[in-house]
RNA sequence: GCCCGGGUGGCGGAAUUGGUAGACGCGCUGGACUUAAAAUCCAGUGGGCAGUGAUGCCCGUACGGGUUCGAUUCCCGUCCCGGGUACCA
């Protein structure tokens, strides 16, 4: 019986869907293994090869741990609210929930393709009304939450209520805007309710307030940073303006302190880790004020992480946003200070960036007082201090900082040296904290540790200063002007904001003639005709973002179809938190850092039984592909030509234009003189029909080479691969198999077929260790010998180390060597094929499944058998072959029996002839002896 | 600029605690089978030098140093590539 891997494939995924093989409960006795995957977006463009990489990896783990004895949930669901719906339903009219209806069955088909163990089930999907009315009832109580500082958790705002009532909010310990006033309990209680109103949106967890936005007036929405490619929108390169709007917006700058130490307590990649400690941007400081010269009443406030270096601090710099500099300007330097403020509005932050050498800056003519000293501190701006971040301002301390070192120089200003332990001040700056303070008034002799507190002490009695701890993260704007996105469940009074009642959850994405902006700017929602609160009130038009529905989840898939909770209880409980979290690292300071955030405040609510709910992430590479450009010339000629990549030279004058080309037409697609034959050419033309009449000139070969570039999978660049083209070639089991022996898993590679005949080969080959030369299943129940067993045993304990570690292109080696061993033995004893059988399982489903009935098995191998157990005996030798080494450098090989002792090993080696022969006339001086591993003698 | 990764045969990659560098696979070369091809199987395959040959020697994990009996692995410096980035005071 050949091996025949559609027939197996079709039968088996039939049999488990039928049976479901794959149904998890929330009650069992094992122990609970919680696999997740990022929650993709169902895009209409489906999967391509690099997608599954991840949900292979964590497949093959699930299903590892379910023949270990595990309870594993292995859910599948969709963030299936986002734009390119949207954007579809506004080009064609279809809603946004038909279309994704359609192209989630098409995602769903081509993962079913590939034989997850997903529990289908549990499948979920954000813009299914029973799922977002917990996305909308968790945002609820956010509202109803304010984050106390001294409880360090969130509260129910009805305590600040009552406090509020009571004394005021002077004492009240809770996380604020920067601007709230200070009001007595006899202001807050004459206060109307809809001033009290107003007043609470200061503490909740969310909140509308005025933002800035980038807005972009041609497409009538609001845009990301990402979508504003210099200055213009990146899809139609419109124009992009600053704009204030009410916005909702997430308290998460409450939740910076936990969410930076959180990180300590998961096992992710450190790289990942690091982003997000940059991207919270914990500094401790201290903020300082410095009086004008000219106006002791106006202070400067600067934060700095140095206060140490204050006495080293020679001249002031502002952003040139100042807000201060119009006023400080002194009449000599205002053209020229003008000047230079309406150069920096013009560079791009990436001119910024690459011109970081170049020192920019004017004096404003003024001069504030460094209040340790009194001294007088020039006041310059430059466009080094940024306004968005702390207060736009910086105390320059040359001698410690290389940026202030440089402007320094470049403008001639002191460097003052403030610790003995500075060096080489005429060369660069020096940061260092080691030494004694000099130059440095109050802390003159002081090491760093003492210098601090004596200074913001000094500072504090003084009210010139304080100690501070600064964050460079931001609250996270939390609304859409956007259609297909979950309502906000709240509505507008005389302009203060209240929310629905629980009961009345969800709150339904109203129907709408069109998904685009009204004239008037307003947010598709206000198209919706009678679409009021109570048929009084003006609901919230803007929708959530795409982050609101991924934020929490993973806890759906724990109890999907509750009607009372987003998860019961008990469901929660049971499965806690993921286990293991597999997906790629784009998300790591977006989603990754929301639904931590969500999960720590449905912590604090009780919800949610851990603090960090994914313990264990492992990120996947990119699967990237091969971008194949052919050369056109770039002329006003009416006869189109492109040239040979190779013949470039002879057209010195020409400029080229690359135009990508479908890589099914390439031959050599990938390699540096990959090429377009005359076939290729032909239906480059036919693909093409603008190009129908174009000259091709091809080199002696025949052959328009082409220009091969790494890059993105992606339509645009016509270099998809679709998993489903592999799968009907060589099997899901092989394009399992093989997308795992590309490489590690966290490496990002090009796709590349040449290597997939390997695996498909090896299938072959281990299938037919189970045939006899007629091609009739045959396994023998004689003992297995020694050896045997040892193949097998090798292959269970290199597969168990490789999986726990992910390791998984490992494994792959190791099965292949498995089944060129016993192939080499000739072995077919059931006990060995039994054993491999169930090992290679979680890689191969499918074939493990055929050849475990075919051994006499019934149920299926995936949920009715348990892992291979390892046992070291078969391992164990009687001999060990040992690399004999003379000063380091291997120089014969020698098997000694297993048990010899260091002083048999040592004589044994000395006497050997091969060793005699270097030794010749040297003296030994030293024999190294590892048991198990090596012998170095060192001659000289 | 800063932060985080990485650099090993023709190619993807392996070497898990410092202990025989190149597992496994692709490709390539030769052979078997075949009328032939495909498929399959067998053998060889880092580079150089010497030898008819078995084999021996030298070089070799981006580059230059260091530690060590021994370094792909640890330390210092340099170069290059990838990812992130908000010049974060």
């Amino acid at each position: 019986m050949d091996y025949s891997p559609r027939e197996i494939e079709q039968k088996w995924k039939k049999y488990w869907e039928e049976n479901e093989v794959y149904k998890v409960s929330n009650q069992s006795g094992r122990p609970k293994y919680y696999v997740l995957d990022m929650f993709p977006y169902p895009s209409g463009e489906g999967l391509h090869v690099g997608h599954p990489l991840g949900y292979i990896a964590s497949d093959i783990f699930a299903r590892f741990k379910r023949l270990s004895g595990f309870n594993v949930l292995h859910p599948m669901g969709y963030d299936s609210f986002g734009l390119p719906a949207e954007q579809y339903a506004i080009q064609t009219g279809i809603h946004p929930a038909i279309s994704t209806e359609q192209n989630i069955k098409t995602f769903r088909a081509q993962l079913e393709n590939l034989g997850f163990s997903f529990d289908w089930s549990r499948e979920v999907r954000t813009s299914d009304p029973g799922f977002y009315k917990w996305t909308q009832w968790i945002f609820m109580q956010l509202y109803k939450h304010y984050y106390d500082t001294v409880a360090d958790k969130a509260l129910p705002i009805s305590q600040l209520v009552e406090r509020f009532a009571k004394e005021g909010n002077a004492a009240a310990h809770a996380v604020c805007d920067e601007d709230t006033p200070r009001i007595t309990a006899e202001e807050w209680n004459a206060m109307s309710g809809a001033e009290q109103q107003l007043f609470l949106l200061k503490y909740r967890l969310t909140f509308p307030e005025e933002s800035y936005v980038n807005w972009c007036p041609a497409l009538g929405t609001v845009l990301s940073n990402d979508e504003v490619k210099d200055g213009v929108s990146e899809r139609g390169g419109y124009p992009v303006e600053r704009k204030l709007m009410k916005q909702w917006s997430m308290r998460i700058t409450a939740y910076a302190d936990r969410l930076l130490y959180g990180l300590d307590e998961i096992d992710w990649p450190e790289s990942l880790k690091e982003q997000q400690r940059n991207w919270i941007g914990r500094s401790q400081g201290a903020s300082v004020r410095f009086a004008l010269d000219a106006d002791p009443d106006t202070t400067i406030e600067v934060f700095t992480t140095r206060v140490d270096t204050i006495y080293g601090v020679t001249f002031m710099c502002l952003a040139p946003e100042h807000e201060l500099v119009g006023r400080i300007t002194q009449p000599e330097q205002k053209e020229a200070v003008e000047k230079y403020i309406k150069w920096t509005a013009s560079r791009s932050e990436i001119e910024r960036m690459a011109e970081v050498k170049q020192v920019t800056g004017e004096f404003t003519g003024s001069y504030c007082i460094n209040p340790f000293n009194g001294e007088q501190v020039p006041i310059y701006i430059a466009d080094y201090v940024l306004a968005g971040y702390g207060t736009g301002a910086v105390m320059a301390v040359p001698s410690g900082d290389q940026r202030d070192w440089n402007f320094a120089k470049h403008f001639g200003l002191p460097i003052v040296p403030i610790l003995d332990a500075q060096k080489n001040m005429e060369e660069a700056a020096d940061d260092t904290k080691e030494g004694r303070y000099i130059n440095s008034g109050i802390i003159n002799g002081m090491d760093y540790e003492a210098a601090i507190p004596t200074l913001t002490s000094w500072l504090e009695e003084r009210g010139l200063g304080r100690g501070k701890i600064q964050y460079r993260m931001r609250n996270a704007v939390f609304s859409r002007q956007r259609y297909w996105g979950e309502p906000v469940p709240a509505y507008w009074k005389d302009g203060v904001p209240y929310l629905i009642e629980e009961s009345e959850l969800p709150l339904l994405l109203p129907p709408v003639d069109k998904y685009l902006p009204t004239e008037t700017g307003e947010p598709p929602l206000a198209r919706a005709e009678n679409w009021k609160y109570n048929n009084q009130y003006e609901y919230e038009l803007s929708t959530m973002p795409g982050w609101a529905g991924s934020s929490w989840y993973w806890y759906r898939y724990m109890d999907p179809h509750n009607t009372d909770n987003f998860a019961s209880e008990d469901a929660v409980q049971y499965w806690r938190s993921v286990d293991l979290y597999v997906g790629g690292s784009e998300h790591a300071v977006g989603h990754l850092l929301y639904s931590r955030f969500w999960n720590h405040f449905l912590y604090d609510l009780g919800l949610a039984p851990e603090r960090e709910y994914a313990k264990k992430l492992i990120n996947q590479g990119m699967i990237q592909g091969v971008i194949e450009y052919i050369h056109l010339e770039k002329s006003e000629a009416r006869q189109k030509r492109f040239v040979s990549a190779d013949l470039l030279a002879r057209y010195p004058d020409a400029e080229w234009a690359m135009i990508p080309v479908h890589v099914d037409f390439v031959k050599e697609y990938g390699k540096d003189h990959s090429y377009l034959d005359l076939k290729g050419i032909d239906q480059f033309r036919e693909w093409r029909p603008d190009f129908k009449d174009a000259v091709f000139i091809t080199n002696e070969k025949g052959q328009l080479v082409t220009k091969s570039e790494v890059g993105k999978m992606s339509k645009r660049y016509f270099n998809v691969v679709n998993p489903d083209d592999v799968v009907a070639r060589y099997g899901a089991d092989c394009f399992r198999m093989y997308e795992m022996f590309l490489g590690p898993i966290e490496q990002a590679k090009p796709w590349d077929t040449q290597g997939i005949d390997g695996v498909s080969k090896f299938l072959r080959r281990f299938w037919g260790l189970f045939f006899n030369k007629q091609d009739v299943f045959e396994v023998s129940e004689q003992q297995p010998s020694r050896e045997e067993l040892k193949v097998l045993h090798s292959a269970i304990k290199k597969v168990n180390e490789d999986i726990e570690r992910f390791n998984f292109n490992t494994c792959i080696s190791a099965f292949m060597i498995a089944a060129n061993e016993l192939k080499r033995l000739n072995c077919n004893k059931k006990e060995i094929l039994e054993g491999l059988v169930v090992l290679i399982a979680p890689f191969a489903p499918y074939i493990a499944e055929e050849l475990w009935h075919q051994l006499g098995h019934e149920g299926s191998v995936h949920r009715d058998s348990a892992y291979p157990k390892f046992n070291p005996e078969y391992l164990k030798e009687d001999s060990i072959t040992y690399p004999i080494a003379i000063n380091g450098k291997t120089r014969a090989t020698v098997d000694f029996p297993a048990d010899s002792s260091k002083e048999d090993l040592e004589k044994a080696a000395r006497e050997l002839e091969a060793v005699q022969k270097y030794i010749d006339g040297k003296t030994i001086r030293k024999v190294i002896v590892v048991p198990n591993r090596m012998i170095n003698i060192v001659v000289g």
